[in-house]
DNA sequence: ACATACATGTCGCAA
DNA sequence: TTGCGACGTGTATGT
């Protein structure tokens, strides 16, 4: 079953269970009293406790206390791992560069160890993404709006791709912003650039501004249609809509996946 | 020593250490051949193959295959995990509300099954994050900038608390910004935010705009003192730098750390 | 519970 | 390699 497990090994005993599984690939499950440092991005320290160590044969390293859905302290894929004893303690160090990093480990007691050959799929088919929610849009468009007619998607401009971009009944550009979540006054200032960025690129005059004071939303009301921005997402905060309102920004209520 | 082992377990052994491990509160690593599906923000299917999966007595819950940093299913703390076995296999299912979630991960077989009732602290002592960059300005204002007077920290506005709140030499109002590490343009999104807040609460009219055509940012240099802007982040990329001028904010190069 | 911002975020993609 | 944005982001904090 290609699965090695030893219980209380020796510290010398783990070192060559780890150096063994190392070797053939394995992925490692490392129960022990230990202690954990890391130093690169930040640096850290950890005091002693039991904790969950995993070490995969990508690099990556994870080390879980008993609570919390993230590692109290990891290292990404990439890094290698290395095992050794010191002063009659088992040390399991990862490293990589690009940034420096290192993340050790030191055991005063291996409880359990386990390693195993990992077959099968990794392939996860996921829905309800982002992606989930434009191939929506683009097939069903009056779900944005009355009219509203697709022409591109990722579309490049110099303040990077905007989601989607189409006309709406008027024939008036339209940029769209998707969000498969609620979002926050971030999502709007990432639509505001897209929008400058194309109303600069059409040679539109900024007639109604960025909404600077907040007291220019009207000033595109006469002239021609200029750039318009639509921000798609499930919900918007309070401050997002007022910032959708300054900029002359509308927003509509729809979710990645039709409501049950 | 607290650490429960099964090696190659019958889905119903497996079934009975599993329940006596959530009984006791303990850490659970259940390597397996396995399926996993999940449904709740999302919805995700992953296919037949050998995984870690971990079962933590806070809820969490976390399926890792041989690669990455993240789990490739998980749960997150607040989950409630049951086990059973149905139609002779082992299937975990855990479960939240708000949202409502599931994670269900069906057995083909069990291969080792290890629980450890985990004691120790779980304090994790960081340095170099952003409240290090902070408490380094607030020691050393002149880091920013000569003759900087920071006022407050966290400063209520409109727009959210701002990280610092200061004057200059002559005595005009700042508002700092600060990222532990490299930042794009979104950074400056959020520091105009807090500018314009500042600059509405305090009457200023906005003189020298957001520099919407980019050929404004002089505007300030004779009027009475606007709000000043400062980027504090190790570096900022290109076009963080362009939105940068055309607002007329300043950037200081600064780690959170001082360099070795 | 909601809103907001940080994170050693991680991850994937494109230039 | 860097830049940029999505993510079932998670996590902490304030309201």
């Amino acid at each position: 079953m290609t699965v090695t497990s030893v219980h209380d090994p020796s510290h010398r005993e783990a070192l060559w269970e780890l150096e063994d599984a190392f070797e053939r690939g394995d992925l490692v499950s490392l129960f022990g009293r230990c202690t954990v440092t890391y130093e690169g991005r930040a640096a850290s320290d950890l005091g002693p406790g039991d904790r969950l160590v995993v070490l995969k044969p990508d690099g990556a390293a994870l080390v879980h206390t008993d609570e919390g859905r993230q590692p109290v302290n990891w290292q990404p894929p990439g890094s290698e791992h290395r095992a050794a004893v010191r002063e009659g303690r088992l040390r399991v160090r990862s490293t990589r560069s690009n940034p420096d990093e290192t993340l050790t480990v030191r055991f005063a007691a291996v409880h359990q160890l386990s390693a195993m050959t990992v077959t099968g799929g990794r392939d996860l088919t996921l829905h309800g993404s982002e992606e989930d929610l434009r191939t929506r849009i683009l097939e069903y468009p009056d779900l944005v709006e009355a009219g509203f007619e697709p022409r591109e998607t990722e579309r490049p401009s110099s303040a990077g791709p905007m989601d989607v971009f189409g006309v709406d009944a008027d024939g008036a550009p339209v940029v769209v912003e998707l969000k498969r979540r609620r979002v926050g006054p971030d999502a709007v200032g990432q639509l505001a650039r897209y929008v400058r960025a194309l109303r600069e690129e059409l040679g539109i005059e900024s007639g109604d501004g960025e909404g600077d004071t907040g007291d220019e939303s009207e000033a595109a009301r006469d002239g021609p249609p200029s750039v318009r921005g639509i921000l798609v997402a499930p919900s918007v905060t309070d401050r997002a809509a007022e910032r959708l309102a300054d900029r002359g920004f509308d927003h509509v209520a729809l979710e990645p996946t039709p409501e049950e």
